[in-house]
DNA sequence: ACATTAATTGTGT
DNA sequence: ACACAATTAATGT
């Protein structure tokens, strides 16, 4: 807990960092747990601590793909939008390894705001960096670079386990980000002959050149 | 050790 | 997108 003040002291200010100790549990959650499910009330809004969360959202036809991660010191902007007017949760939250999060009561979200400049800057900042991100990838899917996409999925894996090998199947890897199979293997092929990353089964390293 | 089967990946149309 | 071939891993005998 003390560890957390120190955490959180580079941006948020300190009477703001005694009120989250004060008033918010502290959760727990395992590897594959659901934190967030579809349709359920968020009464919480949840500012990760450590491990990272997987942030997913269902489709008209079902499909659900991959909208983004969330890794330390990060808080989730879908469920701040829900949260402020109680709605139904449109995403859901998946544990992608041992994570322990702050849960911040809905109250408190419209209460900080007001009271705290560092709260509002923080959520701020949260919010301009997941609208750049849905921007750019507007922008790779209005122009077709997929493979554009794809690097970015590997990056953003690799960087959230912290590992240059991704454990998936190209189906799995299709699925998160909403297309085939059969482009996935031609678009890793061809990085595989640039020199970009290795193929195995259920495998894909990365190299140094990525 | 070998055969069978299932799942994953590669490729052409 | 679809179908099929090739490869690999898993399981049983």
């Amino acid at each position: 807990m003390t560890g957390l003040k120190e955490k959180l002291k580079h941006f948020l200010e300190l009477k703001l960092i005694d009120e989250i100790v004060e008033g918010c549990k502290v959760m727990s959650f395992k590897e594959g747990d659901v934190i967030i499910d579809y349709n359920k009330e968020i009464k919480f809004m949840p500012l990760i601590v450590s491990g990272t969360i997987r942030v997913m959202r269902k489709n008209e036809d079902g499909h659900e793909l991959l909208l983004y991660y969330l890794s330390s010191n990060e808080s989730c902007a879908m469920a701040y939008t829900c949260c402020m007017e109680a709605r139904k949760s449109e995403i859901k939250a998946i544990a992608e390894d041992n994570v322990e999060l702050i849960s911040i009561p809905h109250e408190k979200l419209d209460e900080w705001l007001v009271k705290y400049p560092s709260w509002k800057s923080y959520i701020f900042n949260s919010f301009t960096q997941r609208f750049n991100e849905l921007l750019k990838s507007l922008e790779s899917i209005a122009f077709h670079k997929l493979d554009e996409r794809l690097i970015k999925y590997l990056k953003n894996k690799s960087r959230v386990t912290g590992k240059s090998s991704i454990l998936l199947s190209h189906n799995q890897i299709a699925e998160e980000m909403g297309t085939s199979r059969v482009v996935i293997s031609r678009l890793l092929k061809q990085l595989e002959n640039d020199k970009k990353l290795l193929l195995y089964r259920n495998e894909i390293k990365l190299l140094s050149t990525f």
